[in-house]
DNA sequence: CGGATGAATATTGTATTCAAAATCCACCGA
DNA sequence: TCGGTGGATTTTGAATACAATATTCATCCG
């Protein structure tokens, strides 16, 4: 069988101790499971071991443990009492609702963007909608960068709360990674415009709805990408 | 007097080690400790004492932990590293703000419920509003129940994602425990009655609208009820 | 030959231990 | 008197230890 007996497990690739101060190392191993997860290296209704991750990120099962619950949570992992973690099933569906929930939270913000931005951010706004325009497209990791300083801008316009959701559904999906592929982006540009023209004409009717619309073809998007991909078709690893 | 004098709190109410299984330690105690926060058993700003928690319920500390760390990720409590928890002060406007997300979603929910509900599902909402709009309005307990079991039948009409937001949504919020005293309760009889018959009509948008506007106005009431405790004005207890 | 049985093993959930950091407090000097 | 300083104490985050439950696998019985 494994060659590495006993302690090495390549599904579970090693990671330097990393830099990141004591005391998060629980978000640490959030972070790291999540990107197994979302890129599909952990396959769905595959068992998570604990040991496993634990000697890979060279840590104890503590934040290890810490992190299966808030990824159990955020809806990524189920977890059986005694039985220990495995990977969600994420289907079409799924993704297809996410983004719609996206939408209209989402929307929410821009609507009350459209009410309240002033000038300095409608500028900041103008300025990344600017760059996110000319960037070169094969610069895929400036692009999101852009793109989600975009809507953080719009949603520094919403109340707490809705801040705080808009951030838990940006990271549970597996968007980021796959988004801007294909000409995605030249879509992106075209919606973002549309967003961008209803605010500073201060209509929040406008922004909602092109926010939402918005979201609703990214999700379309990303659903395809996740599928070109093999996301979803990959029936469920039967290793429980 | 408690029995373990010395270490007992009075803060932290004792609580017998439950029935429930091996496991599930960890919900135990963030069901514990969500119910004192959103009692405001537990003020704002105040730090909690892992130690203290720990003794209170009989448990190790590792379950304290798992609690802390999903509460932090509800937004009840903030989580700063070397430095423990403390409860979030939460102010109208999050309250507000959380109906407002609540309505949105739930919403959708509704306009979903108005497409897809068979006969069944229908005879089923129908019989639980008939007892909703009949039962004694001292027992809370029940209405409770009957609110909940409401929402839920509509709330199987979303798909999974939805479903999965609205239980979170639902859970880490005041609502539960205010939300039906005064006459809220003939006010929400009268808002279920416009929701049941948008579904029964078939009518996705007039069941989105009303759903909406049930729960903004729940939103304001449960504020109202907040306030009347003395939930908000309380300002930060200092044993930071 | 197939399925039940039970000991051996592995993995989990919880408790306990340990080291680092933060907090507290008494003392000192200005 | 007041604020700063240094060490004792407390409290946290992580590692380890331990007990209970699952899982595995070889054996036995039909």
């Amino acid at each position: 069988m494994d060659s590495n007996a006993g302690t090495g497990d390549e599904r579970y690739p090693a990671r330097a101790p990393s830099s990141r101060r004591r005391g998060a190392l629980g978000e640490e191993v959030v972070d790291y499971l999540r990107n197994l997860i979302l890129t599909g290296a952990l396959r769905p209704g595959q068992k998570v071991d604990q040991e496993a991750v634990s000697t890979a990120l060279g840590v104890s099962r503590s934040p290890i443990r810490e992190a299966l619950v808030v990824l159990s949570r955020e809806g990524l992992i189920e977890l059986t009492p005694r039985r220990g973690a495995s990977v969600v099933q994420l289907t079409r569906e799924d993704i297809i609702d996410h983004y719609a929930l996206f939408a209209v939270v989402a929307g929410r913000a821009a609507a009350m963007a459209a009410e309240s931005l002033d000038e300095v951010r409608l500028a900041e706004l103008r300025a990344v909608h600017e760059r996110f325009t000319v960037e070169n497209l094969e610069n895929l990791e400036n692009l999101q960068q852009l793109n989600q300083a975009f809507h953080r801008i719009i949603n520094l316009a919403a109340p707490r709360r809705t801040r705080w959701l808009l951030g838990h559904l940006e990271r549970s999906v597996p968007a980021n990674y796959f988004e801007f592929a294909d000409g995605w982006n030249r879509v992106a540009v075209d919606h973002h415009l549309a967003i961008l023209e209803a605010i500073v004409a201060g209509d929040p009717e406008r922004a909602r709805s092109a926010m939402e619309g918005h979201l609703l073809e990214s999700g379309r998007a990303a659903a395809a990408q996740l599928d070109a991909c093999g996301f979803f078709d990959a029936g469920p690893d039967q290793n429980t």
